[in-house]
RNA sequence: GCCGAAGUGGCGGAAUGGCAUACGCGACGGACUCAAAAUCCGUUGGUCGCGAGACCUUGAGGGUUCAAGUCCCUCCUUCGGCACCA
């Protein structure tokens, strides 16, 4: 690389220089042309820096919105910074600096990086989550939230991550442990904010079905929503001096009358109830404890045994049969789903029967072979489908249940949005005014989480102590904090309007940006960032903030860049690439093309420095190219053009699409035919160097310039795609007898089949193999091949 | 177990049912050079053959078709998501 071609240091270093001083990225206020809205994922800034494979969805965007401001679109291409949460506080905690003063700086080191990779960002439209001005309106739509009845305390049991020292929605949980420290997590009673999101299941999935994402993350959502349709069925219970009824929900109400037994989580309220009457109550009691103790993880371990106690005393009656059946306590029934209670048919369900043989209890058969009832008196040869409504009707009524929670909205650390509610004595919970917002959030002296279920937050008196907003009284502040995701889950909206400090967001800013066009990122955040996002998003509208019905229109999902062994990057194994020695070794174009080349866009594919070299090559090659060529006159070639009409089509097509190793392939297909010209025309190489420049702007503006250009490429037209010029006078098409190619034939695409069956039954080979056999019939497809059948 | 994605040269990968292996990396041979690097030219799926060419080859096995990496059936493997969800 010591002799290089180009000096790439030099160009990009000017040619950033320029965008910036000409203001080539300002996006207007509202678009005056089509717009494109283009959004990246925005970043965490962690102290690590960036590594290679932060870029890639950067790059993969910023080609995308160069090719779209060429094709005359006003694009919104901003960049921001999502830097609440735990790492910038646990960082701050080990070093004793302020969180802000960590995230300022490592804000300034991505924003460094990111500057020498030559991005279109409008900087002017930069926000930050932990910024006042952005989590007031975090804050803002709270209280919206709340107004709306969304959001409300709760005093359930919830997910307590020892470590973190912190409430954790459904969402943060990975198997059963903290999805950012890795512990097992606990179930623990405190008070919580929670925001219903419940309440929109059926409007989260209904909104995916018109969705052009990929059909995993749609899947993903669904699968997280987990709706189920079945039947809420009620059992009348029987025992000495307890009345009632147990509720189950099930899916299959045609198996009622194979029911032998009921089923109660150990937590369901029915336990405490009836549990004087049971007539093994120390039982009971211990079994209950014995679970409590375990976690959800020891509970839910693939292939362990069911256990379970029975409440004697206690039973119900089957409302189809007349029968008395006992009822029992067991692990494997959830209190959080469904009624937590279940009525069990072990002849037709495998967890049912593995407890009803554990337990000897009785299996009574009620489905044949061909889905028709049995053995269920009225309903007996009814198809199941059938019987299900049939019977839910007479017995129960019909239930959807999900296995969506609503969302645990607070966390019991420092570096997050407070939450904008004061607790009064005489009031109880009020709202902070909105003319109050934004609560800042106060100076500590200490980071630490307290472990007792309060943010540190609640140590500072003279910030909780506050008259309350309603009655003038004492009153406490909400000591907790948002999660993470709160500032992530309108961002896209503040980029529209991001000074605005009297509104949330100006309504004609908003028509005219949204929705957001092209959304790029992990698809680690399929089940919650996007859920969250879309669940904000549903309820602005019905708010009538927003205007469209789904925020984000096309989702890409950029795979992982892995480490040159294959193994994830990460600083544990020391694999870690750091682009700014890319940068600085081959520049960021080669960079650029490199990341764009690895493969398909969406998927993971190992780091390669050799592999690197093929793009720095072809950059070269193109540089050679344009200054061989760039004072000749050479007149454009029909041939030429029409490769050249053929690479504008699939660079266009593939860019679009979000394929960029087939457009690069394109472009160097390309390259490889220009350079075997003794001359090459100023007009092809100028529209070649455009193709390319959403790729490698940096050395095609150089390039440009070199061309003759004194305004810059930047605002260069994108070629347009001629049919007419990309037809070949000659094509070579294959000659198959039987269905094997026997023989190749060169002539005009569109040859009539005559000629070219004349041509094919010429060829010495043909001959041999059609050997005086009569052909059957003669398939010819034009510009690809002639077969003949024998 | 359920859902989703995928399996193609030494490697990353390409291919609206129509010449599989484009493009790139690597390797080999040559030119240039005192020499090396860089660059340029050529070769590069396998087997057989001096050659023309023949046969085989897209995870495995069946099928549809003049023609299958692509469509259908059965199965295997890998990755991702969900999971005692009633």
């Amino acid at each position: 690389m010591a002799d290089s071609i180009y000096n790439h240091a030099e160009i990009e270093k000017k040619w950033q220089k320029r965008w910036a001083e000409e203001g080539v990225f300002t996006t207007p206020d509202v678009p005056n042309r089509p717009k494109a809205y283009v959004l990246d994922m925005f970043p965490y800034p962690s102290g690590e820096g960036l590594h290679v494979g932060h870029p890639k969805g950067y790059i993969a965007t910023d080609v995308y919105s160069r090719m779209k401001m060429m094709q005359g679109y006003d694009v919104l291409h901003p960049m921001g910074w999502d830097a609440f949460g735990l790492p910038a506080e646990n960082y701050a905690i080990k070093n004793k600096v302020h969180p802000r003063v960590a995230v300022e700086k490592n804000i300034a080191r991505f924003k460094e990086q990111l500057s020498k990779i030559g991005f279109t960002y409008d900087w002017s439209r930069e926000i930050n989550t932990t910024d006042p001005e952005y989590y007031k309106w975090t804050q803002w739509i709270f209280l919206q939230l709340y107004k709306k009845g969304l959001a409300y305390e709760s005093f359930e049991p919830i997910n307590w991550c020892p470590s973190c020292q912190t409430g954790l929605a459904n969402e943060d949980l990975d198997q059963g442990k903290c999805e950012r420290c890795g512990s097992v997590v606990e179930k623990r009673p405190m008070r919580q904010w929670v925001l219903r999101i419940t309440d929109y299941a059926e409007k989260l999935l209904a909104g995916l079905d018109d969705l052009p994402w990929p059909e995993s993350i749609k899947e993903s959502q669904r699968n997280w929503i987990g709706k189920s349709e079945g039947a809420q069925l009620s059992f009348q219970l029987i025992a000495d001096s307890v009345q009632g009824d147990v509720e189950v929900f099930t899916t299959r109400p045609d198996t009622l009358f194979g029911v032998t037994y009921i089923v109660l989580a150990p937590e369901h309220q029915l336990v405490t109830q009836v549990l004087e009457h049971v007539k093994n109550k120390d039982e009971v009691t211990a079994y209950i404890r014995e679970v409590a103790d375990k976690s959800e993880i020891d509970r839910t371990a693939e292939g362990k045994e069911k256990t379970g106690v029975e409440l004697k005393g206690v039973n119900a009656i089957n409302p189809a049969t007349g029968s008395e059946i006992p009822i029992w306590v067991a692990d494997y029934v959830l209190g959080s789903y469904g009624t937590g209670a279940v009525m069990a048919v072990p002849a037709h369900d495998e967890r049912d029967m593995e407890f009803a043989q554990k337990y000897s209890l009785p299996v009574i058969r009620v489905v044949d072979d061909t889905d028709v009832l049995i053995d269920s008196g009225e309903y007996s040869s009814m198809h199941s489908e059938e019987a299900k409504n049939a019977i839910t009707e007479k017995y129960g009524q019909k239930k959807t249940t999900y296995k969506l929670r609503d969302w645990v909205f607070s966390r019991q650390r420092y570096w997050g949005e407070p939450i904008p509610i004061v607790h009064c004595g005489g009031c109880g919970i009020v709202p902070v005014p909105e003319d109050q917002l934004p609560i800042l959030l106060p100076e500590v002296e200490h980071y630490e989480p307290t472990g007792t279920g309060e943010s540190p937050l609640a140590g500072i008196t003279k910030w909780v102590n506050v008259v309350c907003p309603k009655c003038g009284a004492p009153a406490k502040r909400e000591t907790n904090t948002m999660p993470q995701w709160a500032g992530s889950s309108w961002y896209y909206l503040r980029y529209i309007d991001p000074k605005n400090s009297e509104a949330f967001i100006d309504p004609a800013k908003e028509k005219a940006w949204m929705p957001v066009d092209v959304y790029v990122g992990g698809a680690e955040h399929a089940t919650r960032h996007l859920i969250y996002a879309r669940f904000w998003h549903i309820v602005l509208r019905e708010l009538g903030y927003v205007s469209t019905p789904e925020p984000f229109m096309h989702l890409e999902h950029v795979g992982l860049i892995l480490a040159e062994d294959g193994r994830k990057m990460s600083k544990r194994w020391g694999n870690v690439v750091n682009p700014d020695e890319i940068v600085v070794s081959v520049g960021a174009d080669t960079l650029r093309i490199y990341e764009m080349f690895m493969g398909p866009f969406n998927q993971a594919v190992a780091w390669s420095t050799a592999g690197m070299q093929g793009p720095r090559r072809f950059l070269e090659r193109v540089y050679r190219l344009v200054e061989k060529n760039r004072d000749a006159s050479a007149q454009a070639d029909p041939e030429i053009t029409s490769l050249l009409h053929q690479t504008i089509k699939r660079v266009t097509d593939d860019t679009q699409n979000f394929r960029f190793n087939t457009a690069i392939a394109a472009m160097m297909e390309c390259l490889n035919g220009l350079e075997k010209q003794s001359a090459v025309s100023r007009a092809t190489l100028e529209s070649f160097v455009v193709l390319l420049s959403p790729y490698a702007p940096h050395i095609c503006e150089e390039l440009w310039q070199q061309l003759g250009h004194s305004d810059m490429l930047v605002r260069a037209p994108w070629p347009i795609y001629d049919p007419a010029l990309a037809k070949r006078d000659t094509v070579s098409i294959a000659v198959q007898v039987n269905g094997k190619v026997r023989g190749e034939l060169t002539l005009a695409p569109d040859a009539i089949q005559d000629d070219v069956e004349a041509a094919a039954r010429a060829l010495p080979n043909v001959v041999k193999y059609l050997a005086d056999q009569p052909v059957r019939k003669v398939i010819y497809v034009p510009g690809k091949l002639i077969s003949f059948v024998v």
